[in-house]
DNA sequence: AAGATTTCGAGACATAACGCCTCGAATTAT
DNA sequence: ATAATTCGAGGCGTTATGTCTCGAAATCTT
């Protein structure tokens, strides 16, 4: 299942998410295609394992300005995470996935270093939205631009932010 | 071709973008496949120009405020979007048609807003990504909570941003 | 108004990918 | 060594795509 995981990311990197096939991923693993609908639902969810898997790999940082400079600038993962959103856009169900097994995820571990640097008053939801969304917005519109120096752009709006007060209104619940 | 965009939006409200194929738009809107792959070269261009086309008649706010609120309360258009979104992911042609004929108009507007706004010395780019980054992250993965006040929490930070010099690595062009 | 020209709806056709099923070989367990 | 399971390979039906063709309707010409 390695195989599999290291020919769907080498297809992925040569015809793009778009270029992607079941077929392709299972003759580049030397695999029959049955073996891969064994174990994922969709092509999508190989990737998505994929990348968790090489995600445990690397130790995230546990600063905040760590955590937002090493995630703008983990190419390989912008290529298929941009994937990923297109078809949690195209699937429903896949979207749940994607949300339970990273979208939330990166959002509790961001949220969990940020309490503990920030002061306490600031609201780390609108924090997270700040980090997270001009990221996936640069991913899916001008990937070319992800570097340190906007990570830099970004940490200095937090550091804006943190001199507001929280808004008044609450947030609906998720 | 005004039936063909009505009946594009129709199907997509229906059956959501993954459920939308030249088929049904046709038949939808009493037409045959030809015609359709006749002025358009592909299903999303389809959506694009009915977007565009709808964009049209609404007069858009020439406030930043205003822009703000009225792009992050708009629920029809951002149905539209994540599904134009995710296929600018699988399709690099479609992407730049996308990019050319909405992100940078919609980019452009904003940042021509904001310049008459805003102190002398704010990174109007900066300020752009504060806005449409959550934007698209929150129709993206959470759109039930794109409403107004979310709109003042986006406004909230970009005062924060006010309030901060410049950024002095210069970013690298478009 | 009548005939020529174009536009368009409808449907046939080939292609590609999906998801399912089957079979024979290889692997693993007993 | 033999039985049981797993797996690669490939066939099959389905669905959507994009191209092509035809006959009818609409438009233009005179």
């Amino acid at each position: 299942m390695r195989a599999i995981h290291r020919a769907a990311i080498e297809v992925l990197k040569e015809g793009g998410y778009g270029g992607l096939t079941i077929e392709k991923i299972a003759s580049r693993a030397g695999v029959g295609r049955q073996t891969i609908y064994r174990w994922w639902p969709s092509k999508a969810d190989v990737v998505l394992d994929a990348m968790n898997a090489s995600a445990e790999e690397n130790v995230v940082a546990d600063d905040l300005a760590g955590f937002v400079r090493a995630t703008y600038t983990d190419r390989g993962a912008a290529r298929m995470l941009s994937g990923l959103m297109a078809e949690a856009q195209l699937d429903p169900d896949f979207a749940k996935r994607f949300r339970a097994a990273f979208l939330d995820r990166r959002r509790e571990i961001l949220i969990e270093i940020a309490a503990k640097e920030l002061p306490p008053g600031v609201d780390l939801e609108v924090v997270a939205d700040m980090v997270f969304g001009p990221l996936w917005y640069l991913m899916l519109t001008r990937p070319e631009l992800l570097d340190v120096s906007y990570a830099e752009n970004v940490l200095a709006a937090i550091s804006g932010i943190e001199k507001l007060p929280k808004a008044e209104s609450p947030r609906s619940p998720d």
